[in-house]
DNA sequence: TAAAATAAATTGCAATTTGCAAGTAAAAAT
DNA sequence: ATTTTTACTTGCAAATTGCAATTTATTTTA
């Protein structure tokens, strides 16, 4: 696998792995909305094809940003889990959630309300800390 | 120009703005490499091509991230120059940043080093001010 | 003032990516 | 043993991206 990269700047080689409609989305739904199996992607609100998951997913394993394994009792279903490198997305996330809230929400009518929003805004790096440290008790079972 | 959304997420209704190849490209090079004629658009190093550049900028132009105007003399340049909507995207520009340098640099063998990088790191909410400010200062003779 | 050059696009077409629907293979449940 | 479930893969259509050439309206230059 040899990534292309347009040039040498940081920001653009960047987005030349997360610049796209679904990686990031995935990367939210694995953090914050505690999916791990092919099935739980599938079944999501934004309804992402089969064969782009299984690309997708494919790609962020090999760039490092998750893990795929094989719970020890059941060879049929696979666990996706976010690495380090992964999880060190989550200050983008947060900040796509903030950016949101204040500038996105008057276009998207039926956009849900983030209650934890003003926390986020309050305290960023606590949030940040909380939402990797939750991510990490709940996944641990499965290192 | 009505704009679609995948769903009620915040997160992925930013995505559905954000999540492509070259608008956040875009918008790191206004913020930060003082582009904002169509012309500079097309000398960047990331070549994008005038077909692309065009419906983008009118993109973002709609959705009020930037706004298209005629310096009084000259007829024929065009000024795209980032609303507060669009500077309120520096966070999510410097964090990408940071993720980059800190996970990419491996993967992209041409990547320039940034110096600001630690600067960045420890004392983020002021660097962002600073970028903001400094945009605003170079560009206010221009309203 | 006519010709050349420049800025900001637009157009046509090819290549790539995305997305839908159906199908497959292996494992687990009934 | 049969059905169901999980994790894909495949084929094809639609949409997006990208390249190269062209266009129109300004400037600039000779």
């Amino acid at each position: 696998m040899d990534y292309k990269f347009r040039c040498e700047c940081p920001i653009t080689s960047a987005l030349d792995i997360l610049g796209d409609k679904w990686v990031l989305v995935i990367i939210k739904q694995m953090l914050i909305e505690d999916k791990k199996t092919f099935k739980d992607f599938t079944e999501s609100d934004e309804a992402i094809a089969t064969n782009i998951l299984a690309s997708k997913l494919k790609c962020l394993e090999e760039l490092g940003i998750i893990t795929k394994t094989q719970p020890p009792d059941n060879k049929k279903t696979n666990l996706y889990l976010l690495t380090e490198k992964g999880l060190a997305l989550t200050p983008i996330i947060v900040e796509l959630s903030i950016w949101s809230d204040e500038n996105v929400r008057g276009l998207n009518k039926i956009m849900r309300d983030s209650p934890e929003i003003a926390i986020m805004k309050s305290d960023k790096n606590s949030f940040i800390k909380m939402i990797i440290e939750a991510y990490k008790a709940k996944t641990e079972k499965f290192y």
